[in-house]
DNA sequence: CGAACCCTTGAGCGAGTTCAACGTGAGTGG
DNA sequence: CCACTCACGTTGAACTCGCTCAAGGGTTCG
């Protein structure tokens, strides 16, 4: 899978939306296009990061698995999102795909003499990054204060947002969750149990439609977005 | 309180530790020295971020207040860390002093000349946020799925890395919590009650002793940072 | 000395976990 | 085509951890 990405600064637009025509020539005489199946691990925690890119179809986790064994969820990836730690020495959590993702690939070396070369982009990474950690922190008030129910009514209304960006204002979005209820359990630090029997819970108060095991309906997007903060 | 800051980057190092002498006079030109009481408040959420800074001494919180009025600390910034959020708009948290602190400021616009001018330290501004946002993704998962024991052992254990680092291996370190029980209690997401509870549970298991209000002496590191990992 | 603040300690309660059983759908092999 | 399996999801019952409410100490400041 050698073929050259020459879309990669189109389409990632949060990264490369404000590079100019010679700036996106660049990004794509670097970016391999790739594509990982369900599963699949792009970066492993301990290894020196290879490669850095964007994400552009699908859904990854980043995650760790502690001494203990068992794995925690501490983000997810979404289209446009930037994957890879340059200038790092080795990284400390792993990147998997959630669902078969797109990929345009950067090996690192390169990535990081364009970043040198382009001092916008690397400006526009920076603030990236900052934007990311300001979610990021803000992401843990939730975990440490939210109840299980606005814990999933925060996932549900996140994952909406992104998966059904272009929804007209007025339908109902539909999607479906990208993670099995494990991984949500994981990713919001509850039990499966508990996970299923707050979506049934967000169901029964008519927020939420449940379509099969992975199919929602978003009902009542600011009842749900209320909860997310509320309880 | 215009005394311009001439060893900012000798102190902090984290950030200015590989700049040449050329950068480091650079950073001086722009640096004023500014003490900030307990309690002072550096940024405010909502406002565009009129300055940028380095945190020399003390120990300051980044919080956030929800619609509901409770404040929740996502994030401490200790001696050598960076405070602001240069090219960006506005902030969507508070940075407030827990302690008495000593920061070398420098005014926004002029500091993202700097980053502009000099790019190793932009590029080192960009290590570092990466490396903020990968602690701060692995502290989500202590908030996520660690009981109130391995938060309250955790947060004693980070402290006392971050207070006694000179501290010789063999000796005991001690320090004191820079911050009240009450503050423990929003960072970690207990209740003040909990968080009494369980630094007396880590007393009566020899890991800690408690000198006062504040004082901790640490007993026992290696079984705090198992409790901190384990439980 | 009283007041305010912070910390501690106790008793009861509730949300979420744990343990366990059951349901359901997809893939497999007879 | 049906039985089998296996992974995933749902549901129920008992238990536990941390919260809530309440009272009691210690320190500092007027």
């Amino acid at each position: 899978m050698t073929r050259r990405c020459e879309d990669c600064g189109v389409r990632d637009r949060a990264l490369c939306g404000s590079l100019d025509d010679a700036e996106l020539a660049a990004l794509a005489q670097l970016g391999v296009q790739r594509t990982l199946a369900r599963g699949d691990t792009l970066m492993r925690a301990g290894d020196p990061p290879l490669v850095c890119a964007n994400l552009q179809r699908g859904v990854m986790k980043i995650s760790t698995t502690t001494a203990a064994g068992d794995e925690t969820i501490t983000g997810l990836l979404y289209p446009g999102d930037f994957v890879g730690r340059p200038f790092a020495g080795a990284i400390d959590q792993d990147v998997v795909a959630v669902t078969e993702v797109e990929l345009c690939v950067f090996p690192r070396a390169a990535f990081e003499r364009a970043l040198t070369n382009h001092g916008r982009m690397e400006r526009l990474l920076l603030q990236r990054t900052l934007a990311a950690l300001d979610h990021a922190r803000l992401t843990m008030v939730r975990m440490a204060h939210a109840s299980a129910t606005a814990r999933v009514a925060g996932f549900v209304d996140d994952i909406g947002r992104r998966q059904a960006p272009g929804c007209r204002p007025g339908a109902a979005p539909a999607f479906d969750l990208p993670l099995s209820r494990g991984e949500i359990a994981e990713l919001l630090g509850l039990t499966i149990e508990t996970v299923s029997r707050q979506m049934k819970h967000l169901e029964t108060a008519g927020m939420i439609e449940r379509v099969g095991r992975r199919g929602v309906v978003v009902r009542n997007a600011p009842a749900l977005a209320a909860v997310a903060t509320t309880a």
